[in-house]
DNA sequence: CGGCGCATCGTACCAACGTACGAGCCCACG
DNA sequence: CGTGGGCTCGTACGTTGGTACGATGCGCCG
């Protein structure tokens, strides 16, 4: 329920800032944020911008974190570009921390990993839509603009098995647990899930530590877990795509 | 290195059975432990194995805590072939806890998930041989008899491809941290990385909580990290394969 | 405007965690 | 046979985690 209202909140952005894509000669200038930890892929990913939004702005990150305070710097951001595999942020942490910290900015999955488990996944934690490092530049145009034009996008030739994924019953739960999350409850959590102590969290943050805990009481409760380490293990199952579902199937 | 001694002992255990197994003929009787959540792969897989050693007890296991169940009540079975996916283990925690808690008994994964990346990490993780689930019945019982030979065994086709596959230089470290873990400090750090208490792993494992603190100190030093936290997260990053390497590495 | 959620901070208290000293038993290895 | 390591248990102590009662100010939305 939360993860369909932050869909909702999400095109209603896109919708504000362009009411009418479709004439992409009148695009007001707009920012684009491409992260991506190889440098020639980024290249490749802002000329394929540009052929869409000449006059785009686009910004580069090279890892989750440079990815994280590019927004905080420039919160007017409207689109996200993201590797699905990156520094810092393996599977769709990555996404789940652009997503919690930065709720009104779109993102969109860019991999070589187009396995039809890992895609509904990643819209289930709120892609916007997901491009295959497979596509050619006309593809990946075609993709983005239909991104831009606030529609979902996937490759064509995995809408049907994506749609034909199973509904990932579990997934849900725990994309609606993450989602239910504010912004300095997922980055305590994040932290949390690295090991650390309540007292270096609130360092980190800028905090004192009673107010660390006061979000660890609301973790946890949101979570439906009892302590820390159940929190954090819940973080980390969505670090890396779960194969065995599909693995299994298939015999 | 402790992976090593390991890998020693677990061939020399596999040595002292069948002195000259190149005669199936005169194999003595044995017994395997067939654990895979599909009834009919079971059947499959006990078939193949009649094939090669007539004579052998047979057991099965439809998860992994009756997999573990049944070599405690069975501590002299020889060799285990395990599914890559089974409830309770995904990915190479089965893997890990088998070799844990019985370090004296092979172990051999069967998966239909064929990725060099993975197959390296088994066998980092103690593998004695990795069988794809794609292989026909020639094929598996070549394999079964490679294995049971006191060879590794990889699929063929895969072997150059997992031989060229990166030396894993932060797996290995991990592999060994917890191959350095005492089969009792196993169980214990399993059930640490699913949020227990203290008390409660005591209960679970029929000691005193100042023991299982004990055996936390262990864990601890072994594994270099501080806190709970941090070492049920590194328990965890062996749940599922790591697509990012190889994924990351061809564009 | 009134309510609601978020974020922050406060005090107090108890449970849990983790460490530091110990101890004895058993088994494998040299 | 000694030595080392694993497994068990003990006491004491300090630290950290977690809860329970609060409070204030802010921004959003009906």
């Amino acid at each position: 329920m939360a993860v369909g209202l932050r869909n909702e909140n999400r095109l209603e952005h896109l919708r504000r800032r362009w009411p009418a894509i479709d004439s992409p000669g009148t695009v007001p200038v707009t920012r684009l944020l491409i992260a991506d930890d190889h440098p020639l892929y980024r290249l490749a990913l802002t000329q394929a911008v540009r052929g869409v939004l000449p006059e785009a702005e686009i910004g580069e990150a090279e890892d989750l974190r440079s990815a994280l305070a590019a927004l905080t710097a420039r919160p007017d951001t409207d689109l996200v570009l993201l590797d699905l595999h990156m520094p810092g942020s393996h599977g769709l942490m990555g996404l789940a921390s652009l997503r919690a910290e930065h709720p009104g900015v779109a993102v969109v999955m860019i991999s070589a990993h187009d396995d039809p488990v890992t895609i509904r996944r990643a819209l289930a934690y709120g892609a916007t839509g997901y491009l295959t490092k497979r596509a050619d530049l006309n593809a990946l145009q075609a993709g983005l603009r239909a991104v831009l034009n606030c529609e979902e996008w996937l490759p064509p030739t995995l809408r049907a098995a994506v749609g034909a994924a199973a509904p990932t019953a579990q997934d849900r739960e725990i994309a609606a647990k993450l989602a239910a999350l504010s912004p300095q409850q997922f980055k305590v959590l994040s932290r949390v899930a690295e090991g650390r102590l309540n007292k270096q969290i609130a360092d980190e943050l800028g905090i004192q530590e009673r107010t660390v805990k006061a979000h660890m009481s609301a973790i946890f409760e949101k979570l439906d877990v009892r302590n820390r380490t159940q929190a954090g293990v819940l973080l980390r199952s969505l670090e890396l795509s779960d194969p065995s579902r599909s693995a299994v199937d298939n015999h």
